[in-house]
DNA sequence: CTTTGATCGTCAAAGGTTTGACTATCTCGC
DNA sequence: GCGAGATAGTCAAACCTTTGACGATCAAAG
């Protein structure tokens, strides 16, 4: 039990201390739980920060623009707040990324006729050029980082995941409702 | 095979369609990968959300303040660079959180003395009190997702994620190396 | 029809984050 | 010692995101 120099830490090494630290601190303290949130938090991250400076960067896209475009391409010409909901933002995100991305003709924005209110979202050809593109790069980063795990390691930790997604914390959650 | 209003998708159910289409437009694409990468990155989304909603702003810290208050707490105090590193963020960063939270009395800089380019940041007694009084309410929420797990699912999904932490691409992306 | 309440997209304000530049300082080889 | 290159922290600029407010519009009850 020597006290080791704690600026040494790398990231991993920092969990296991910080562990045995909190578990003598705060004894009420679920050291599972907090192991599970510091990895899958870091994890997140990492493949954020990846995804973000290998492929969409270099594409002249934001991440939240990306997010935008890939709503956009699968799920159809979408109103704005469907847009929002799908890739997880706020109305005012959309408002301010689709601004950009109809600048760069990637996005038109059009009134939607049963609802003066409304705005239908849709990608250009450009736009849907621009996405294809992008996500071909996005899923060789996926599958470069899959391919860590076994083929029955992946269809465990997608369900474990899941299952962790539909729990009732996350309907408690309620993100952006 | 009917085609399906794509407004009405919720998160989840758009994955599932997300993944049908990718496959029929852009063959090459792996949809366990895309899978994951969706489900991981909703998660995190969503786990983020709650920590902060819940837990950090009615308490007046931001997320990124509390990750530096988390790392000087459990690291000691830490020249600036090391708080930078552990906590995942830029050194640019981490210098304007200080501001705030030095302002609210929160931290302390003080010069190192074998170093006078380096700040030493340390917790002031309100600051320890602040982290630990966040952390308790932080794990709390930790505990309920997780409950949603059984402990050995628990202990599953904590290895396949630190497996994908510690893996090559994880290496390669050398977040803010 | 009208009124009341809800919803849509947008805007402004506030805050967080990154990158790149800059100064001050350190380190290492000569 | 000293000079070249690396490093620490900070600043400014740019961008993204959220919240709360707003006007416009819709929907439902009477």
């Amino acid at each position: 039990m020597t006290d080791r120099p704690a600026e040494d830490l790398d990231y991993l090494s920092f969990v296991d201390y910080a562990i045995g630290k909190t578990k003598a601190e705060l004894p009420d303290t679920d050291p599972v739980a907090m192991r599970l949130g510091l990895t899958l938090h870091r994890l997140a991250g990492a493949l954020v920060y990846d995804w973000e400076s290998t492929v969409h960067r270099p594409r002249g896209l934001s991440w939240g623009g990306f997010r935008v475009l890939f709503v956009l391409w699968l799920a159809g010409p979408l109103e704005s707040r469907h847009a929002a909901r799908l890739a997880g933002m706020s109305r005012a995100a959309v408002s301010a990324l689709v601004k950009t991305l109809e600048r760069d003709g990637l996005v038109t924005r059009t009134q939607v006729p049963s609802d003066r209110r409304a705005v239908r979202l849709a990608l250009t050809e450009a736009g849907h050029t621009a996405v294809t593109d992008a996500y071909q790069a996005h899923n060789a980063r996926e599958q470069a980082w899959a391919a860590s795990l076994t083929p029955s390691e992946q269809t465990v930790l997608i369900g474990l995941l899941e299952k962790l997604t539909t729990s009732p914390a996350a309907a408690a959650a309620q993100r952006l409702a």
